[in-house]
DNA sequence: ATGGTAGGTGGCCTA
């Protein structure tokens, strides 16, 4: 039995609903998490997805900033949201689905991007963004997710490794980039025994983007981009790992997210054989 | 060291 989750900072799900569709229909995902939605529970577009056999919906959103919302064919069994560095921030929203898929937990995340200098003394947002991966990694110690078949997703707001970003070196004192972020995001990935999807397909020194600034009038030109979204699966759901489709068309489309979607397909029979 | 663009909001904030 297949199975496929789509990641993908949409920047506004009311602004971009069509979009999230013409993704449906172009890659079929079972499972699509989605972040930035910057839309409160009571005006979320269920109805538009729903229509489109994603009659399975978890949100966890506020006015104006952050949201995160699960879309599923599948009907998950249970959600849990999770509060970090003791603000209401609407960063994180999780479910599990029923045993016929392996009892698969899927956590999506929106981490703080953390403002624009990269000094937590001077730049209380790089503070709370350092703070949240710390409490990420304090989370991951507690609950070890990656012990069950567990995936990890969303906009991390970190590239961590070096072909992750068009330009290492010049990108190093880059909010995004910097060493203290991306040693904690590679801390928490291997500590709590996460694999990177698709560097596992795609290892370095291949080039990886998702994310494109909207500050440059044509983002093809140099081709500037940051590996910002990731999908971390759990040892025994990465045996089942087939593919990964990174979406870049979607950056071309018409008014479009500076992100783009990030899926990966599994082979859920292969996951109950690594778990047997 | 700076500015560039985008979205939601409500008279600026975050990214």
């Amino acid at each position: 039995m297949p199975l496929s989750v789509t990641t993908w900072n949409i920047n506004s799900v009311r602004l971009r609903a069509d979009q999230v569709i013409r993704h449906i229909e172009a890659c079929n995902p079972d499972i699509v998490c989605l972040q930035e939605t910057k839309c409160p529970d009571e005006q979320f577009p269920s109805s538009v997805f729903r229509q489109r056999g994603y009659g399975h919906i978890a949100v966890n959103g506020q006015k104006g900033y952050h949201g995160v919302a699960i879309l599923s064919r599948i009907p998950f069994v249970r959600t849990d949201v999770k509060a970090f560095c003791g603000q209401n921030d609407c960063r994180h929203i999780s479910v599990r689905l029923p045993s016929q898929c392996a009892d698969l937990e899927i956590h999506n995340f929106y981490v703080p991007a953390g403002g624009d200098v990269p000094d937590p003394e001077l730049n209380p947002k790089f503070r709370h963004k350092l703070d949240f991966l710390g409490e990420m990694l304090a989370w991951t110690d507690a609950d070890q997710p990656a012990r069950r078949n567990s995936i990890l997703v969303g906009d991390l707001n970190v590239a961590p490794y070096v072909t992750d970003v068009w330009n290492h070196k010049a990108l190093l004192n880059v909010v995004s980039h910097t060493p203290i972020e991306t040693e904690a995001l590679e801390n928490i990935r291997a500590t709590a025994g996460f694999v990177d999807a698709v560097r596992k397909l795609a290892p370095e020194p291949e080039k990886i983007f998702t994310w494109w600034s909207y500050r440059s009038k044509d983002h093809t030109v140099n081709d500037r981009g940051r590996r910002l979204d990731h999908i971390w699966l759990s040892p025994g759901v990465a045996a089942g790992l087939e593919d990964f489709v990174i979406s870049r068309d979607a950056r071309s489309w018409e008014r479009p997210s500076d992100h783009v979607p990030v899926t990966v397909r599994l082979n859920l029979e292969a996951v109950q054989q690594a778990a047997a």
